[in-house]
DNA sequence: TAGACGTGGCA
DNA sequence: TTGCCAAGTCT
């Protein structure tokens, strides 16, 4: 800075905005020293950024890192996605949950290849355009690809600008996400207005937020001894950090409880697939059925549904997870269907090995599961 | 427009 | 064990 400027600093009421681009300014100094080294830095290709944005939905970094190269070596451009089968896509993202994202960037890529000729847009109302793609997404792919000054807030930047300027109330309500979309556009223009000195400023800048949040100004336990914006943190200044973001009202818990069924026939067992429009769209799952909540038996109601004898059926174990607020516990039971079993054919589904079984897209939890049962044959009580 | 959507990590 | 939280989007 020099002399006159810091005269004008000294003598003048702060100038609006001048105080977001000196945090703007600590904030790129120390994202250029402390960034983590991610493979998806190591790229501006749209198409990587892209992937890596839609895996870090609400996913942590370090779930993310091996899916992202794995896919990024399968499909490594536009046009392999666009020419991928579902089944390949979602079998790559299994275990990511979400499963929607996966089917999304399918139907973008194979958007991308016929109205956009195969690049990826950058600018950024066509990029929202996109499935799977909103305000959040678009604006990380346009800073972070094409260094323009578009603004994010997810997560992490709540939490920063919250803090950082005292943002009381809950951070998703209409009035306060406005404003907090308001706030970091500023910052990201700041950045830009810094671009001189750094030809990725917007792109750093947006990332920098994300990285403070993800590293020093987590929700417990911040770190902000060794934050570069400590200084001109209000929530810092207050002795108040813990009291940001507020929280919403969480969502009361759902228990959910079914009865699952292994059958069996010549070798091979039954597997659904669901529809693609259905929670969990595309992925395999076993025949179930759902029950009421209580102690009351599950072999009964499941022996009623498919017909075949209660003896018939074998407890496997119970698989319990929970999704968002649901909590689920499955009760699996093995049971072997003779040639002649009518339920089959009149309903949906296919008779699989067990080796084609790993071919299929299952559910986290139940491809868990799924391998840990070595072998079929022996669990099924045969010979 | 709240509510639904998957999973893993962590305290 | 339980509950919260994570680089949100869609309807």
């Amino acid at each position: 800075m020099n002399a006159e400027r810091r005269h004008r600093v000294a003598t003048q009421p702060a100038a609006p905005g001048s105080e977001v681009r000196a945090a703007v300014r600590r904030l790129l100094s120390w994202f250029r020293r402390e960034a983590r080294d991610l493979p998806w830095r190591q790229t501006c290709d749209p198409y990587g950024i892209w992937i890596s944005e839609v895996m870090l939905q609400q996913t942590q970094v370090k779930t993310v890192i091996p899916y992202w190269e794995r896919w990024m070596r399968r499909l490594p451009d536009i046009r392999a996605l666009a020419e991928a089968e579902a089944e390949a896509v979602l079998k790559l993202w299994e275990g990511l949950g979400y499963y929607s994202r996966a089917r999304n960037l399918l139907r973008a890529a194979r958007e991308i290849m016929t109205s956009h000729d195969g690049r990826f847009p950058d600018e950024f109302d066509q990029v929202l355009q996109l499935p799977g793609i909103g305000r959040y997404t678009a604006g990380a792919i346009c800073s972070i690809a094409f260094n323009q000054p578009t603004p994010i807030v997810d997560g992490n930047i709540i939490r920063v600008l919250t803090r950082y300027f005292a943002v009381a109330g809950d951070p998703k309500s209409r009035a306060i996400n406005a404003d907090l979309w308001q706030r970091a556009e500023a910052w990201v223009q700041a950045a830009a207005g810094v671009g001189r000195s750094n030809e990725r400023a917007c792109s750093d800048l947006n990332q920098a937020m994300m990285e403070l949040g993800a590293t020093l100004c987590t929700p417990t336990g911040p770190r902000c001894n060794a934050c570069p914006l400590r200084t001109g943190c209000v929530a810092f200044r207050r002795g108040m950090v813990d009291r940001f973001p507020e929280r919403a009202r969480p969502a009361t818990t759902i228990s959910l409880r079914y009865a699952t069924a292994i059958v069996e026939q010549a070798g091979k067992i039954l597997v659904q697939q669901r529809a693609m429009d259905a929670v969990n769209g595309g992925l395999w799952e076993f025949p179930h059925l759902e029950l009421t909540v209580g102690n009351s038996g599950a072999v009964e109601p499941l022996a009623q549904w498919l017909r075949i004898s209660s003896d018939e059926f074998r407890a496997m174990g119970i698989l319990r997870h929970s999704i968002t607020h649901h909590r689920i516990t499955q009760e699996i039971f093995a049971v072997r269907a003779e040639k002649k079993w009518r339920w089959a054919a009149e309903n949906p589904g296919r008779w699989v090995t067990r080796q084609e079984l790993d071919t299929l897209a299952l559910t986290g939890p139940l491809r868990r599961w799924v391998d840990r049962q070595l072998d079929w044959r022996e669990t099924l009580g045969l010979r």
